[in-house]
DNA sequence: TATGAATGAGGATTCATTCAT
DNA sequence: AATGAATGAATCCTCATTCAT
């Protein structure tokens, strides 16, 4: 059993390819790759912490200090880039390091760490994944990318724990309750700002997060009738 | 410990008041109370199919049978319909069964009913509660209503959990980690049309969750670190 | 030289006829004289201080205790409501003292008790006449109606000048002047809350339009040049 | 005494910044500033012929040539738009001649050139003074905006009055009473299309106007009680 | 490449009016 | 006569997108 793929969830600073340096004047540096790179980094902040709808291209232009326009230049539309962030999304989980420890606690830890108020700012401090489970957004094209993604990711956590103690329709199943345990402390952490988990590095939270995630993950797990 | 809070999750109950019965001829029946009703019904359908903003006052009329302008005739906008909505979700919690017996059991056994094809026909299929963690629409008020009902409802699962072995602060905490669990099944149960799960009666999904949901509620766990 | 048409213009308490009396239970009496009266009580008000196009219908309805629909049933459509207003405008002036003192000051007199706070209760302490000049609503007939009241109002005034000193063209000339400088008052003491004028019986205030109106109407003024 | 204030009212110069040629294929040319000001120049007329609750913004835009949603680019609302056309109005009174000749007679000179059928193009061919008396509307922070011109103009036509002959109290009611009469004649006119004062340019007409006025603003005047 | 002006479709809401009771 | 539910047209505004420079 490998649970690496969960790696992907710690805290990584990104690099801020080009940042929209404030204090610049207002003529832009005409650089189509910082620009498409920058738009895409306000899209996805704002996605993530605002949703589809309650953003306006105007937003995210303004937050990566370019024209409005460019987005459709570069995206072919508001919902071409929802579909880039939702691939950057996925791209997400190709950096991951190689080799990860098996453990619940693994997995646990780096879920708590996302939970951290410096976690993923790129995300607005969101975790990303969210972004595909809330609000069902863009058109049916990007719907389905969504989806896509969205089956890639639970395949990733699937396929760590794929062993020779448990079929591949077993460990897609753990591999999903792992996921949708993750996904809903991510969901709840974020929806109610007046932290309902208390303090994140609680350690009964903690035993109580890995407990729930070996119930789900270890296959000889005792005392289960 | 109680969890009988979670029985209210398989209230499938579906009083088709005055349902818009079609074939009719144009000219609404006058019964504010009926239309009222058929209003918010279609609202929780789409706000919880579609998400608010997705969801236009006319497609809510449309489907109920009535008049656009009805919506503001009675909820005032649309945004108190979202209103009514969250306020019609928690209300739900308020019928459930006095006394519940409190396994784990009974909280995954409702939780799976939920996820039945057939579960939630008032929410389009989809658990109710998803309404209170995905987009957050609305003004300002509502937002608000939206936060203060989902701490209700996590409060809720804490009660069911307080007793003599734990103290509050504990019990809030196990209380809001279940709440987790279950709707990030859900929710990923609803983002996953082709059923990541499999078969919702599968054997091994309900020992899975079982053992989850015991491993979060149950403070004589045997083998914690 | 008669003026007495301008002693319309004083403050005049109307007989109530069947004012809305408060705190009588919801259900209003079936007399449609009455209703009829309120209606159009409430909608004199309305139309006057908030003019005819920011007023509702059920503003009106609700100002007279009455049901919206009613407007309908008694003056056919919020136009025909407004007709009747006009109409009440018009005979205002039926009511008036058959003789009057034809002085100038007699008319000033008038105009300044108008503008005292308590004046044209009816018509919410508000010059009437101004209806008659104000936003130009209503469709074509009622906007044909509004004129030729008007004109008829001008031609009382220049009725109550004409006399052997002048021919009637003059006469309507000198009329309409007056009626212009009486409105003018009128209207720049409805429009600035502040009281543009001061003190409304200040005797500089009373002379000054005592004069101007004397110079209007008196044919026989020297230092024409 | 001076009365150079009323100079403006005369001041009918309409510099076509870029008329919207008729006959030009669609296609807007891009320049902005024309395009504002076409918008404001169709909104003044609107406003001031039809009031600002019976003119809709599309036919602003019409009238204009450009695009509905610019007048929410360029004024923000309806409302700012009423507003800006405000501010014009006040505006027109700063382009006066500086010094002016202080005769009852250039006052009356002024106004009755503003009844001519010519004057006052942007307008409409109404007097922009009526646009602060008429119909009350727009919103709160307009309503103020309205009122705080109104005061302003009223206090020039009192500045121009004011001398070493009165003190600044008189001064302003003396003003208030011109500018009463003023807008009084201009309104009376405004409303009634047959021209109730007959031929404009009649000696008249003339005479009586410049009497009244006179014994308005003359502090000397002989006969007074 | 970047800018910002212009466009048009779509959305919520208001309101007079009609209709059934 | 009176009620209030239902209707639909009309209005302002927002927003993604396109176009010309």
């Amino acid at each position: 059993m490998r649970l690496g793929a969960c790696g992907i969830l710690v805290n990584m600073r990104l690099h801020e390819s080009s940042a929209p340096t404030p204090g610049e004047p207002a003529g832009r540096e005409r650089n189509a790759d910082a620009t498409r790179a920058d738009l895409l980094r306000a899209a996805k902040r704002r996605f993530t912490v605002y949703g589809y709808e309650r953003t306006t291209v105007r937003e995210i232009a303004a937050d990566a200090g370019a024209n409005v326009s460019l987005i459709n230049r570069y995206f072919g539309s508001k919902d071409g880039l929802l579909a880039a962030v939702l691939a950057e999304t996925a791209h997400v989980l190709d950096g991951r390091p190689a080799e990860g420890a098996a453990h619940p606690e693994t997995v646990i830890d780096d879920l708590l760490a996302g939970l951290h108020p410096d976690a993923w700012p790129e995300f607005g401090h969101q975790n990303p994944l969210l972004l595909l489970l809330r609000d069902p957004a863009g058109d049916a094209a990007t719907a389905d990318l969504r989806r896509r993604t969205l089956t890639a990711v639970v395949h990733r956590f699937a396929a760590d724990l794929d062993g020779d103690d448990m079929d591949d329709e077993e460990a897609r199943l753990r591999g999903a309750l792992l996921f949708a345990l993750m996904t809903g402390v991510a969901s709840l952490h974020s929806a109610m700002p007046d932290n309902v988990f208390g303090d994140t590095d609680s350690p009964l939270l903690r035993r109580l997060l890995t407990e729930a995630a070996a119930a789900i993950t270890d296959p000889h797990r005792r005392g289960q009738a």
